[in-house]
DNA sequence: CCGCCCGCAATTTGATCATATTATGACGCT
DNA sequence: AGCGTCATAATATGATCAAATTGCGGGCGG
């Protein structure tokens, strides 16, 4: 009983694990991810692996490499114009569910991550700001209590991943500027559309600054 | 065998197979899925089917059920409107994407997969119309080349399989109108935006039909 | 005579299976 | 009714089989 909630099982850790790489940029577009690498850096046998390999494929996160092999995708500007045609129909409705549910301890939570987020800005430390970035919009979007749209919006954010590690070495955090006190100002006042209007804005300077720095106009 | 040279992997095989009994509402929403099960009925040992199943609950088509069991997962207000609101947003963008493809052999093949459509409901053969309805939509989605909403939708439409079960087994087939002439002729005539109003409406009155039936006004 | 290309073998990697281990749910006993 | 035991089903492992890529060697052409 206890133990079930303590130990997670050998795939989910492994399936943790891969993906908080994607997710954070440890893993390059176009890298191949085998089961026996994982097999030897994880200690687990190969089924587990094989489990985590499979649900990442299946979120698209990993992607079939033709002959049984899997890679991390490789971003291109027409799959680009669809995540974020999908972030953008997606996101600023979560929001918009979030703060209809959201109470003051929930924004006070949010109030918390977004101060660590602005630390670690301060501090130049790109990892800590994609971290609590992930973070601040989860939690959020986590209040609007959805089984759909939230995990289809943890795929997309999955296939973002690779690329925020490429802008990130190119840029530093001192570019870096967010709409979230816009976000929680709303929430404070009780007003869902201005939220997914300041969550709308948020994504859309993310999106064109991967557009600029590929050249997609 | 032999055979099985050429075959696709046997996790594949299981995975489409459980695919389309959920998609064509061969199994209830709470019903039970085991893995032991699917070993006596596939013929397969356990690890192809545990990837089958780990992949279809990555896809959302299965639902853990709290301590390592998984079932079909039932439908509730809240979650229909999350999905039709997905729909709404991606199926119209398909349609949309598709129409400025499509070739004069591709809207010929959707008119030949309308027209057994059209067939099966004078038989009144719901199987049928439900594999032709499935047929039509993704081959025009298909079309539009895409490697990011596609994928979703397919998510989309294997939560809705349960679903048009209960409903079918309420209403005949021949209740069953749709707008996909309205989208062929848009096709010819190269108009984007009609088509993508086409599906929009024939998606809408699929909606309207379970609403009603569900008394979610 | 040197360099390139094609084909074969060896190694690496993936896929499947049979089996052991562990947790869960149910039944019976006190 | 509460607790312990048993049966069942899921998890995880290691071994085995099949496939693909890599690397090497011989043959062909320049």
């Amino acid at each position: 009983m206890l133990s079930s909630l303590n130990n997670p099982p050998a795939h989910e850790i492994v399936y943790r694990q891969i993906r908080d790489k994607i997710l954070f940029g440890d893993l390059t577009p176009g890298q191949a991810v085998t089961i026996q690498g994982l097999v030897a850096e994880c200690g687990v046998s190969m089924t587990p692996v094989r489990e985590a390999i499979r649900r990442l494929t299946a979120e698209g996160a990993l992607e079939f490499q033709g002959n049984r092999r899997v890679c991390v995708p490789r971003m291109t500007e027409a799959r680009f114009a669809e995540l974020t045609f999908a972030r953008d129909m997606i996101e600023p409705k979560l929001a918009e569910m979030a703060a209809k549910k959201a109470s003051a301890q929930d924004i006070d939570t949010l109030r918390a991550i977004d101060d660590a987020l602005n630390a670690a800005i301060d501090l130049g430390d790109v990892k800590g700001y994609m971290r609590e970035n992930h973070r601040f919009h989860f939690t959020l979007y986590g209040l609007a209590g959805s089984n759909i749209l939230l995990p289809i919006t943890e795929t997309l954010w999955l296939r973002f991943g690779p690329l925020y590690r490429i802008i990130s070495g190119k840029y530093g955090t001192e570019s870096l500027i967010d709409r979230h006190d816009e976000a929680i100002h709303a929430l404070r006042a009780g007003n869902a559309t201005l939220c997914a209007d300041a969550i709308r804005a948020d994504i859309a300077q993310g999106f064109a600054i991967v557009r600029e720095n590929f050249g997609w106009a």
